[in-house]
DNA sequence: CCGCAAGGTGAAAACGTTTACATCAATTTT
DNA sequence: AAAATTGATGTAAACGTTTTCACCTTGCGG
């Protein structure tokens, strides 16, 4: 029975320290150091002594004062923008995966934009506290990620800072977005609406800019008014929704979202308003999260790679912890068209579209 | 511009310790420390030569060697059973804010019931890298919890461990999917069957209780068949939903799931099977997770107070970690009965049931 | 004038490891 | 047989803080 009752006084037995075990197994502290971490180099009778004298303390090296002597801490944080998406799941899973077999503990960090939590963040890396970072868009603002490179190294995961240098690991959002609606166009749609992300991120940019480089080699005028700007999340989505509904113009016959969440949104919110998804307008993804395939109709959507970008960016980071002097650039993963059940062939069309694959691979960046 | 081509050393540049700045200043590292941590016990115009060495060094005090002597990390270990699961999310967040707040750095594990994870974190905890624990259904197996209480405080969020005798901040299970029940009874259901989480788990027995009982109290018969053992993931939910179609015998007219993922993918499996949700069978969720909100129908579910488990949870540990002596036997708070549209009125059903309000709060345990 | 409190500061110990160096015995080499 | 090598262990310094204790000024009351 544990002291549910908080009466005990904690630590009132001391932990074993590495004297402790010494004098128990009457060697020197160095010798049980080296029994611990090599232990070839201690001749047997006095090893397995200090084993033992090991196991009759309960000694478990403390890792404070072993990170403190090795002037370094096996920590890296992870900071996000956001820790609940649902989009950092598969990444973070591969993140931790690769980290903790490399022995590394991961620690997270939310920065939501809040100067006072960026700050707080910033501390902790200057602090020595962690040996490396892994930034997903969390930005540390007013932070020269130059200089703060040079004091940790920091890699980049489905997110860039151009200017920076840094290595960075994501997909082509380019490419993918212009696959994806290229892919729209091939279904006759000539309205489309994008729904962006957050301006100020680079991505929503890329993807963007994919999104009108389709529409202009189709031959298609890019009409801003379709342009919905939005952030990553249900309530973008939702007035992206409410614009469409309450557009005077023609309705557009197709929309890309630039996340499943957004598409999400803006289907309920349609749905919702009595229009029937893809019969009345046809909703595209990006992401291809676990839900996109639960949804009714299932996303068509652009899958990306997000385990493979994790596990990426972590073994990038480290093979720099490492101290390896690595050329590393980081590297543009190709994305997966994923055709579900959201998009349809616009209605109006005359010819029936060819057969398409029901998976696309988007070509590498 | 970063060293993108991996070519400077890192650390070429030594940081500054308290040393550096005690020399600059013409003072003692003692009086350094002093201006840093207590202002007040040193005359101005040393303090502000202090200030100036700091300023012109760029020091900033090593966490670990701090750690080290004031024998405490400041870092909160969470273990997960899986980090990715949209149910942690808020609870999560509410965690952090409480911790960072509190000037606690918070490290999550996944543990995956992979016993080479567990042993990894159970030799993180006995290492002292972590001033406190909070368990979030990841079982440290082989773990004698009264004996790893004591040397750091645990405490267990969303997740019973009974013999154990920690703190536990949960929603009350039983009273919960009573409730729920109550709530398919009283539309007129007779025929309803029940998505359990995993057996394992103590809150699955829970709520699969006050299922039980208010099929009894309602003098409906248990029917074994009706009970169909899961996991909260959509495989489990899909799994389901092909029993439920496969059924020998008459099928039921409602279906109450474990958790919201569960009643999704039950709800899109029945739904490609060209089966009406709720018309030709009610769906009810339990968690209240954001995605529910979204789904088309909208899941009736049963909402539990994740940010508040996170907060009293982390408010209890950070009590603990301090040292007080508290009395602290955790709490079972409420849930809210969610009314949208995942559920109807059984349609054999003769008399319309009674108006009820959109969200009913549980009893608290 | 002397003793004493108070305020400011410094010297050094402590936190618990790892590791460079020194030591010593037992070999092997010359 | 002396010298050199090897192998096993111990000694003590280092990692970068915080904090106890002691010290030295002052200013003050007696």
């Amino acid at each position: 029975m544990a002291r549910s009752d908080g009466t005990q006084p904690r630590g009132a037995t001391r932990r074993a320290t590495i004297l402790d075990v010494a004098r128990r197994a009457s060697v020197s502290t160095a010798t049980v150091s080296r029994a611990l971490t090599d232990p070839e180099r201690v001749a047997e009778p006095t090893r397995s002594r200090v084993m033992a004298a090991i196991a009759e303390t309960g000694y478990t090296p403390n890792a404070t004062a072993r990170n403190l002597r090795a002037r370094s801490t096996k920590i890296v944080l992870c900071l996000l923008p956001g820790l609940g998406h649902s989009f950092w799941n598969v990444i973070i899973n591969a993140v931790e995966e690769v980290l903790t077999r490399a022995g590394y503990g991961v620690i997270f960090g939310d920065t939501r934009s809040d100067p006072v939590r960026e700050a707080h963040y910033d501390r902790i890396v200057r602090a020595g506290q962690v040996d490396g970072v892994l930034l997903f868009n969390g930005r540390l603002p007013g932070a020269d990620f130059a200089e703060l490179d040079r004091v940790v190294p920091i890699t980049l995961i489905s997110n860039d800072i151009p200017s920076s240098g840094l290595p960075v690991f994501e997909v082509d959002n380019h490419a993918a977005a212009r696959t994806m609606t290229e892919h729209l166009i091939s279904l006759g749609h000539r309205r489309i609406a994008h729904i962006t992300g957050p301006i100020a991120n680079v991505e929503t940019g890329e993807r963007l800019n994919g999104y009108r480089d389709a529409l202009i080699d189709a031959g298609i005028a890019v009409d801003d008014d379709l342009i919905w700007p939005g952030k990553f999340n249900f309530t973008a989505g939702v007035k992206a929704a409410r614009t469409f509904l309450g557009l005077e113009c023609e309705r557009p016959t197709a929309v890309f979202a630039a996340s499943d969440e957004l598409a999400i949104a803006f289907i309920k919110t349609v749905k919702d308003a009595g229009l029937r998804v893809p019969e009345d307008v046809s909703v595209a993804g990006f992401d291809g999260i676990e839900y996109s395939a639960m949804y009714d109709p299932a996303l068509t959507t652009m899958l990306q790679p997000r385990a493979e970008m994790g596990r990426l960016g972590a073994e990038n980071l480290v093979l720099r912890m490492s101290g390896a002097q690595v050329e590393s650039k980081g590297a543009r993963l190709p994305c997966s068209l994923l055709i579900r059940d959201s998009v349809a062939e616009y209605a109006g069309a005359k010819a029936k579209a060819p057969a398409t694959p029901r998976r696309v691979r988007t070509a590498a960046g």
